[in-house]
Formats: structure tokens, sequence, C-alpha cells
DNA sequence: GCATTATGATACAAGTATGTTCCATAAAGT
DNA sequence: ACTTTATGGAACATACTTGTATCATAATGC
């Protein structure tokens, strides 16, 4: 009896993790069915992972909050300013562009769960200790409320996603558009 | 036979506009029935005045849209400069935040229907004109792509939906702070 | 007041998603 | 090799949603 994970699931619960995220994303009303087929799987397996649908969705927004959290959190350490931690934090975030979607398109888990509304929330504190800690250091207005500048990075990257989705524009650029735009504005 | 509309067919669509609205924005996959009831209807009068679901999300979404559309037509002759047009237009939309709602929880009408994407796309357009203007005007700046503010835009009014969501502040200070970041960015 | 017309309730048909159970098979672990 | 365990397919029950048809009732227009 080992905790090691038999291979089977584990190549089931990727694949379906993949697919759910994809299928979810284009179309929330995406059935067991679907997401077994593009999967690989059997649907029975679906049910024998993941109880119900509900709980499929919730183990996908966990698995894309984690992937957010364990991207951003070595930020703080390597940036030499807060400033530059927003600059890395916009670059690093774009790689994740699967998971963004689908918690874009999965709206209020604020209010759905509190399992995830917990997990949501610390991460939007984490960004509120780096705001305050901007402030404190001169580099950011203290006259903004810090939560405004919280949802203003997420905002940037509903903004990026916007135009990635219209022009093909480079992953770097954007970054640096949004980091720009954080910072200045766009005004002249 | 007059073309004025029946007042009792009248009434029974504001209801279903103003139910729809809510609990679509509440939750995509409500139902014909949910909505029926909540607008105080029966649900044999949403099949007689919409065909069909897909039709009513339809119906619901052109409505948002123009609202919109009524809304920021007339700011580019009242305001006096194109980066006060950008002031006002923000100002005009906080009323307007249960369509708001509805049409990002909708997400991509962008791919669905080529009517809505056509009614989607004008807007888009108009404000593209209007950041046009602002650039040659030197008020915005000529580096940044006009797509990225455009989108910024939205990105803006995304921000502040989430910010009126988590704390209660005035629609005219959260109109000053979008204005404000889009000018200047939060950097001091 | 009277003819017209929208309404809501009910009943109905068809389709589909959900969730469960069982079993032969194949792939994993040791 | 041998045992254990996950898998996929099939069959099944249930519930729900969609969409249509009918009809008595009540509100509207004139």
């Amino acid at each position: 009896m080992t905790d090691h994970l038999d291979a089977r699931i584990q190549k089931s619960q990727t694949a379906i993790m993949k697919a759910g995220m994809e299928l979810l994303s284009k179309n929330r009303e995406a059935s067991f069915s679907d997401i077994a087929r593009a999967a690989g799987v059997g649907r029975t397996t679906l049910y024998r992972l993941y109880d119900t649908r509900e709980k499929l969705i919730k183990a996908v927004a966990i698995h894309c909050l984690e992937a957010f959290d364990k991207t951003t959190e070595h930020l703080e350490s390597e940036a030499e300013s807060a400033l530059q931690a927003f600059h890395l934090m916009f670059k690093a975030i774009f790689p994740l562009s699967a998971e963004m979607e689908f918690l874009m398109k999965l709206g209020d888990f604020n209010e759905d769960d509190p399992e995830l509304t917990a997990i949501y929330e610390k991460q939007e504190s984490e960004i509120a200790t780096l705001v305050e800690y901007a402030k404190s250091e001169g580099s950011l207005s203290k006259k903004l409320p810090t939560s405004w500048v919280v949802n203003l990075v997420e905002g940037l990257l509903y903004t990026s996603w916007l135009t990635k989705n219209a022009e093909s524009i480079d992953h770097d650029t954007l970054a640096d558009l949004a980091f720009h735009t954080f910072c200045n504005g766009v005004a002249r």
C-alpha cells in the first residue's frame, strides 16, 4: 500500500483537467460526455474521479488558482523593487492564458464556494500587501485605494486578454504595455 | 390596425428583459421556467414573444448593447476635448451596471452571432475613432496601439465593476478613479 | 359595451444530461 | 508471473428542459 498515485489515474486526471479547462472555457454548458470524449477517457471515469459535474468544475478552478499561486509566489524575492514585482507578475502570468481564460469565464466563484473564495481572497491579499509595500516605498500613489490598485491588476490582465484575442501581439510586448499603463496610464 | 404595441406585450417584454438580465447574469444556465417565474409571466408567454432560449438571450444582449450605444452616442458632442469624452464615458456607463454585468458574463458574443458581433464591433470602432482623435489632438500617447487603449477602456470598466462589488464606493468616485488611472496610471 | 387579442394553465412529446451499476478487459504494481 | 486495480462500454432509471398545442379567462383597444 503506497500513497503513490496509480499511473493510469494520473494520466486520466491530467487529460481531464486539460480538456475540462478548454471545453468549459469555450462553453460553460459542456456536458460530462463532451469532456470525457475530449479527454479521451470514458464517461464513467469522470464520475469515478470527480463525483459530480460541480466537483469537477471546482477541481479545475482550484487547479487554475494554484497555478497562479505557484507562478507568482517567488516574484517578491526576485524583484528588486515593488514596482518591478508587478512587471514580473504581468510577464509571468501570460503563459497561463488557458487558466486565466477559464477563471475569467467562470465568473463569481466569489459567491459560489467558500473554499474557492478562500484561495482567491488569499491571492488578492498577497497582491494587496505588495501594493501597500509599494505605497510605503513611495513608488505608488498613496491617494488611490489599495483595493482599486489590486483590481486594476486584474483589469489589466483582462485588457491584455482582450487584446491578445483580437490581434496577435507578442506576450512580452503585451506585458510591457500592461506595466506601462499600470504605472503611467495612456495619456501623453 | 395600429402598429402600437399592446400594453400587455410591452409589460411582459420589459419584465422579461429585466428578469432575464438579472437571472442570466447570475446563472447562465437559468431555464425558461426560472426566467418566467422571476418575471411573473407564464412560461408560454416567453415562447410566444421569443421563439427559443437562444433568441431571448440574443434579444437581451441587443437590449444591453443598445443601452450602451444610447448612453454614449452624445458624448463626443458634449465633451470639449477627447480626453474629457473618456471621463464622461466612465461616468455615463455606471448606471448601466446591470447591462454591463450581463454582457461581461455573456462572454464571447464575438464568435456566437454575426448580428451581435456587428453591433459590438461598431461600438468598438467608435471608441477607436475617439482614441485616434485624441492621439492626433496630442492628448494620448501615439506609441500605444489603438486597440490596446480601446480594450483598456473595457478593462477599466471591469476594474470598476470588481471594486464596486467588493467595496461600496460612490459611482462618481469610481469614474474619477478610472479616468485618473486611464490618464496617469497609478504610479507616484 | 363588444370584438379582439394576449395570457396562463395544463397536458404532452422528445431529447438530453445526470448519476449508478455491472462486467470483461487491460494496464499497472510488486 | 501474478494479483490488484483502474478502465471503458453498456444498460438503466430519473429528472429536467425544450418546444408545441389547446383552451378558458381576462385585459386591452376602439
